[in-house]
RNA sequence: UGGGGUGUAGCCAAGUGGUAAGGCACGGGACUUUGACUCCCGCAUUCGCAGGUUCGAGCCCUGCCAUCCCAGCCA
């Protein structure tokens, strides 16, 4: 676990439970709290698992115990093997570790089978033939009881069916094994639940080996007790379940005796945090992939440029409860700034370039101005960057004619710092044939240099960024929405697909970097701090590509009339 | 109307019988080599509603309301 990185959990309530149980006289008292993080490798890794990740590993760590990682893998049909390796590594990258405790549910198929035999042999299990159909026609309502006709077959028919189930000699559905608890439960959940059922399928991991496989009510509890759970933490809607995972805990042999808790799931505004729908969308082509910018999975939002440190601050500062939450995306967006100004690089690039020229600046001179690179952090050094008389500026940085409280260049405008090097004064402009300001002229004070004027006069201006003509190198600019927001405020849950306009997907604009983003090993994955104002993310660069929030962008540039 | 949960500000969330923390968002101000950041100030006479117990209730009791989850041989 890097030291720094993880915050430590704040007080929840199910640090409560676990006081309680590990108190004097406490269901665990004197063992160590033990915990495990057991996702389906059927997609990947988005923000709202981050949070799972954060109790489950967080809840370990706080009281010195230990989380496994586990592969919940109990149904082949939707797993593959390229979401184990995925899931493994986007683990790591928010910092987390399971060390040697990397475990399958497959791998526990046998014991399971066996104790199925064992459930069957008390009595507690039986082998059903209801066809799924039936079976849903015997299920029940409200007021009426669920029913089958199989539920009182002789213990060594039940132990002959299972046995031929495993062998493979039924197709899928002719058969289920059901534990026998109680068909008139309020809670459907107990109404001779389905504990196996057959399923002809080729598996990730264990291959052909097993045609039937075990339902997550039985499995889960059982892998949980195998590995010496102590607390089995999960969200909301198992806990209907949980009286089944006492069951299953209760009549099986099992060698020790976890504790299931829920918390509520991490919902976040205008995205969707559902895994199939996000299968769809990147089945379906609407994204680039899994890791599409726009995606809210952990590799998208890594690639957006988003750090873990970010992530984890986010689900730590969310806290943990019971009530179904939907935190606002400005939350998640000021945990990543607040954590990129403190630690990101920072490089001048210009997004929407107008020329400006400095009239008094040397035709044919240039010189090197001294950039900090963050200026939050001295020991991140400075850079140095090319000034001469022609630059590039943002096209914001300049109106013909002010607005109310506007402070930056115009005709006649008060005095501005480009930063790190000169202040200047705006004397005119140029427009092209269609009337769009195509450069700007400005005058320099030649004893200002760095940007300090030498008489120490007050700069009424603001600072801008700019970026040297001569040097200056091209950047693509990938523009991306956020791709459930405007169309649908409430997050597109049910019609996202609707909500995507092919238009406002992706806009290409050209930009300017300074050289020495440019020259730079690869830095590639920018978050904007704020406009012109880059944070560079070397740990996953991509060249070529300059990656920012446009939500970002817009709430920080000048809103004219403010 | 069966079972299981949850209701504290626009959004999260502390609070566990002693007089409503904190963060985000928002508004105002100061500062500033980016109008960002940082720093101040403001932002719930009240805790879903109504009764009750108590010297005292967001916390305890009763009733009601709202809202979420559950009828996969998914997890």
């Amino acid at each position: 676990m890097p030291e720094e990185l993880s915050p430590v959990m704040t007080q929840n309530f199910i640090h409560d439970f676990i006081d309680e149980d590990t108190a004097q006289g406490g269901r665990f008292q004197g063992m160590a709290v033990h915990t495990r993080f057991p996702p389906e490798p059927n997609g990947y890794l988005h923000i709202g698992h981050a949070k799972a990740i954060f109790v489950d590993f967080g809840t370990a760590e706080k009281y010195g115990g230990l989380c496994n990682l586990r592969m919940d893998d109990t149904n082949p049909t939707k797993e593959d093997v390229e979401y184990v390796q995925s899931i493994q590594e986007d683990i790591h990258w928010l910092g987390y570790d399971w060390g040697d405790r990397f475990f399958f549910a497959s791998d526990y198929f046998e014991q399971m089978y066996e104790y199925a035999v064992a459930l069957i042999q008390k009595g507690l299990a039986y082998v059903c033939q209801l066809s799924p159909e039936e079976f849903r026609e015997y299920r029940g309502d409200i007021n009426t009881p669920a029913r089958s006709p199989w539920r009182d077959r002789p213990v060594e028919e039940s132990l002959d069916l299972f046995a031929r189930m495993r062998a493979g000699e039924f197709p899928n559905g002719a058969y289920t094994l059901r534990a026998k608890i109680d068909l008139a439960s309020g809670n459907f959940n107990m109404r001779d639940p389905v504990i196996y059922r057959i399923n002809h399928m080729h598996h990730h991991r264990q291959g052909d080996k097993w045609c039937i496989y075990p339902m997550y009510d039985f499995a889960h509890p059982l892998e949980d007790a195998l590995e010496g759970i102590t607390h089995s933490l999960c969200s909301l809607e198992f806990e209907d379940h949980r009286p089944l995972y006492d069951w299953v805990i209760a009549n099986c042999p099992v060698p020790s005796k976890p504790r299931q808790i829920e918390f509520a799931r991490l919902g976040i505004d205008h995205t969707v945090m559902s895994k199939r729908k996000l299968r769809q969308l990147v089945e379906e082509g609407r994204v680039s992939g899994w890791d599409d910018p726009r995606m809210p999975t952990l590799c998208g939002l890594r690639r957006r440029g988003y750090t873990p440190q970010a992530i984890r601050n986010f689900s730590e500062r969310n806290g943990v409860s019971k009530a179904a939450s939907t935190v606002e995306y400005a939350f998640l967006e000021h945990c990543l700034r607040e954590d990129l100004n403190q630690s990101a690089r920072r490089v001048m690039a210009v997004l929407r370039p107008v020329k400006l020229t400095i009239v008094n600046y040397p035709e044919d001179g240039s010189e090197t101005v001294c950039v900090e690179n963050n200026p939050m952090d001295p020991s991140s050094g400075v850079r140095q960057v090319r000034f001469s008389r022609h630059l590039w500026v943002e096209a914001d940085d300049f109106l013909a004619e002010p607005v109310p409280k506007y402070k930056r260049l115009y005709p006649g405008g008060p005095e501005c710092r480009l930063k790190g090097a000169y202040l200047i004064k705006c004397i005119g402009f140029e427009t092209d044939s269609d009337g769009q300001v195509s450069e700007i002229l400005c005058e320099y004070d030649p004893n200002s240099r760095g940007g300090d004027p030498a008489d120490g006069r007050k700069v009424k201006g603001a600072t801008i960024h700019w970026v040297d003509a001569a040097t200056a190198a091209d950047a693509e600019i990938r523009l991306y929405d956020n791709l459930f927001s405007d169309a649908n405020p409430d997050g597109g849950d049910k019609d996202f697909l609707e909500c995507l306009n092919p238009d406002s997907l992706e806009i290409l604009q050209g930009a300017k970097v300074e050289a020495s983003l440019a020259d730079a090993q690869a830095p590639a994955s920018f978050q904007f701090l704020r406009q012109g104002y880059f944070c560079v993310d070397n740990k996953d660069s991509r060249p070529g590509r300059l990656v920012f929030n446009r939500s970002v962008s817009l709430k920080d540039s000048f809103k004219p009339g403010k």
